[in-house]
DNA sequence: ACATTTATATCGAAAAAATCGATTTGAATT
DNA sequence: AATTCAAATCGATTTTTTCGATATAAATGT
């Protein structure tokens, strides 16, 4: 039976990766510089390859076989914290960390509402919100960093469980007087005016667009800000109009020198849902605080 | 940071559901039966839940939650191996162990044909030949104890790479004289014959109906058998007619008292191609291998 | 070119752990 | 109640791990 690297090492690598130097490794792990080199030495000897290259110590460099050995490793690490989280989630039930992800367009207003309820009903979990673009949370859930995200749906996660909870329309902002305050828009109306947008990668720049049937036009000029406060202000200074959802409006964040104009109907929507993965390993907590969602949110 | 579970003790646990026994779990770890019981019950501690059942000591059982951490080790484990064989594969290319699947209605057929070109050219490689159904097999290559498989196609494999090596037409075995030798059948020519076929499961069976456009009748008695062997011999005994893939009959097996009979134009035909795992941590070596399959075999 | 700084590897002693054989415990069987 | 059998526990011993100190080697400064 011939010898495997323990958890202990692979750990070691991690923190490597991490930190970067041996030091600072050490330190993270709580053990001496001397243990984690020695601990990295062995496992090298173990593997019979190296996974530090050690021809320049400017920087310090994975090997690509190291590289690999970092990649297998985190999949080994996260598989044995799962037996972990899960004996607690087991013998504790709702009690321990909870991740829960929400993408930037829905944090600032939803969090507020939510996450006291959540504390409330779930007085011995402790709730980490981690914000995060829709690709990057689904990753996240599929790794098991994130036990259960909010997003806008529709979106494919073919790996995950998802549910839609509620749908959530689209409303013009525009500067005051832009439109006639009380006539509802159709699509058309909105296509002499410059459109501002969330940067590429959030999903309310995609889903306004396709909720609303417009092509981003190339020789229009569409700006694209960072974050919808930014956004915001931008419509409040005259620059263009664009697309906010319902619960913006609903939390009261719109300065007073914007109107807000109705669709006519079928107003545009996107949809506002969860997703999670089938069996995590804190599937029990997952559950409940999906419930608990459900009602808060619904 | 808490405690987690050690390589060696998922080890021990698995051994433990392997044989059903501490004293036989820790003669199969080269352990004492004391090492081996102090470490389940470290991790039972670690975890603050009991995987074994120790309510009747009549037989081994293990906890729900146990057989939860059965599965999980399971994926560690593999893991961890993984990494070693990967490091092999690297700095020793093209040698160790290598598992070869094949389904059984074509391994008696090809296994001489391939094997000793094998051989030929890998010669520090050690084949290890495995002889399973076709959803078996994929789940053998999925959870990496089989690195290549030789399959007939057509056949789902959405976690794998496939390809088709070739095309295998169908004949129909008969008792002789049954059909006019030299006539070529069409599929309706069968249907007043007692069609023989191997038992569910056997993927032979659903391509041979598949490719000849039937349907298996449950009116009509259909005997199924366990091998291709003993179907043959059934033929030859004037139990009814089959379905035999060309190598069946390129390879000489077939008794002096059979009859094969071509179709028309289109032959139905059956695909032989592999199946393997993209990212095997023995990639190499199963490149290698998939090469020399193809030159052997196309 | 030489000294200095910074980062990793090595070494020997001390602490921690894993392991073993012997023995006890506790359930099932006679 | 005695016996059998498998697993748990115990104390002594061996093995492994860890640490602090120190050596080494590359990069940087003078």
């Amino acid at each position: 039976m011939s010898n495997n690297p323990t958890i202990k090492q692979l750990q070691y690598l991690q923190a490597l990766a991490a930190e970067g130097s041996f030091q600072k490794a050490a330190d993270k792990c709580f053990v001496s510089q001397s243990t984690l080199s020695a601990g990295i030495k062995e496992m090298e000897n173990l593997l019979g390859l190296p996974v530090i290259d050690r021809q320049s110590r400017k920087k310090l460099n994975f090997t690509s076989f190291g590289e690999e050995v970092l990649n297998t490793s985190k999949v080994i690490l996260s598989q044995i914290d799962n037996l972990t989280a899960r004996a607690q989630n087991l013998s504790a039930p709702l009690s321990g960390p909870f991740r829960l992800g929400i993408i930037p367009t829905i944090a600032p207003y939803l969090i507020p509402n939510i996450l006291p309820a959540l504390q409330k009903e779930f007085p011995k979990m402790e709730f980490h919100i981690v914000e995060d673009l829709t690709t990057h949370l689904i990753e996240k859930v599929e790794d098991g960093d994130v036990d259960l995200a909010v997003l806008a749906f529709p979106y494919e996660t073919p790996y995950l469980r998802q549910q839609v909870l509620y749908d959530e329309a689209f409303y013009v902002a525009a500067p005051k007087g832009l439109f006639e305050k009380n006539k509802k828009l159709s699509m058309s109306d909105l296509e002499d005016h410059p459109l501002l947008l969330l940067e590429d990668g959030h999903c309310l720049r995609d889903h306004a667009l396709s909720a609303c049937k417009l092509v981003p036009d190339k020789n229009k000029k569409t700006l694209s800000a960072t974050s919808l406060l930014t956004l915001i202000q931008m419509v409040a200074q005259g620059n263009g109009i664009t697309l906010l959802p319902e619960m913006v409006i609903k939390e009261g964040f719109l300065p007073k020198n914007i109107d807000l104009v109705e669709f006519k109907k079928p107003l545009p929507t996107r949809q506002i849902g969860l997703c999670w993965q089938e069996k995590s390993m804190r599937r029990d907590s997952v559950q409940a605080v999906l419930q608990n969602l459900k009602g808060t949110l619904q």
